[in-house]
DNA sequence: ACAGTTCTGGACTTGAGAGTCCATTTTGCG
DNA sequence: CGCAAAATGGACTCTCAAGTCCAGAACTGT
């Protein structure tokens, strides 16, 4: 029922997302305009409005879709597979190694710090998003209590919010200051608690 | 050298801050214009630009200063005193009861999100925040250490920093999602896990 | 190939908000 | 009092970006 979409179409549409994502990472939702993404994505106002005739709004909200699915895909396989203390400690790298490397560039920064309170729907993106992340935490958290290597009276989903919420915390804390300490020690600090639970 | 300022003048030039302030933390920094600000302080163009003559920006600036006073005093006692479990567990409720109190009208969530990244000042301002609050639960520990409390083989600012990093996380999370659980969950972990540290 | 639809380009309109300017009032002070 | 500096009000300009519109090109299926 979306809308009758050729096979270019889809692909233009495809690439205005992308684009639009790309520019926003680079230099922020505010200062972005409708027609630096037109420039970089070698598109016209008309096309724009063409595939979303709901503007800049409709817009925004293909855009934080296109990097919540970023968030968890860049920490796959690690997160996938939360099975040892040595895949914990790949996938805690891996975290740090993202931002370390790609500093302001971050979709999930972003995300929550500047989409996710626009309107509603794009909350909901956010929403969605914080739950998938925090279930797969969990779920690994589980999965190490069954192999008892996780005590089992720790709270599997309790455990992972914090987690989450500590990871968050680090990356919003690094988009303001610069600094990945905060980043590195809440992820070591919640892991180091998993273990002596 | 800053300016002659009469006694009227910087109270004109503080009802503009508080009020830019308030403005902000209700509707969001996006969305507040100058016009909205004159309005809500019975102050006209003339009056904003003549007390900021940097404009927006400037103004901004002292909203930052402002706002960044507020986090730690809000937190006052407790944070200045965490000498024992129960201080401790006081200061937890303290910022979770605030959070839930105020919901969206949140000076550090709006620092942290939305002006911090802003301009190299406003960066500044965020950081020296954050320093000071690091320090401010840093030296609680470092207290309980004293007390036995806490085993000496904690590493007080590494600490600090996550439970900092944890708090700031699941305030975000708060704003985009409405829930409490992430803050709560991240304080109650950070907590126990100086417990059995 | 041809009719209908989708896609594309870009000029144009519109609205909003930052910043300017200056006339007027109030205050500080000798 | 009387002058200079500071404070105030508000109309005005200027810029810029969102959104509109339409004409023309490219594609679709029959």
């Amino acid at each position: 029922m979306t809308k009758p979409l050729t096979a270019k179409g889809a692909a233009t549409r495809q690439r205005i997302v992308a684009g639009a994502s790309a520019e926003i990472r680079e230099h922020g939702l505010q200062t972005v305009t409708l027609e630096d993404i037109c420039r970089r994505t070698a598109t016209s106002k008309g096309q724009l409005f063409h595939y979303f005739p709901g503007g800049r709004d409709e817009l925004l909200l293909a855009v934080a879709d296109h990097e919540a699915a970023r968030v968890l895909d860049d920490q796959q396989p690690y997160l996938g597979a939360l099975t040892s203390w040595t895949a914990w400690q790949a996938w805690r790298d891996a975290v740090v190694a993202r931002y370390r490397h790609q500093g302001q560039n971050c979709p999930l920064g972003v995300l929550l710090s500047e989409v996710g309170r626009q309107t509603p729907a794009s909350r909901a993106v956010v929403t969605a998003l914080i739950g998938q992340w925090q279930q797969q935490v969990a779920h690994g958290i589980r999965e190490m209590q069954l192999a008892t290597k996780i005590a089992a009276s720790v709270d599997a989903d309790r455990s992972a919010a914090a987690i989450v919420a500590g990871i968050q915390g680090g990356v919003s804390i690094m988009l303001s200051t610069g600094e990945l300490n905060h980043l590195e020690a809440a992820l070591d600090s919640a892991i180091e608690a998993l273990r002596t639970a």
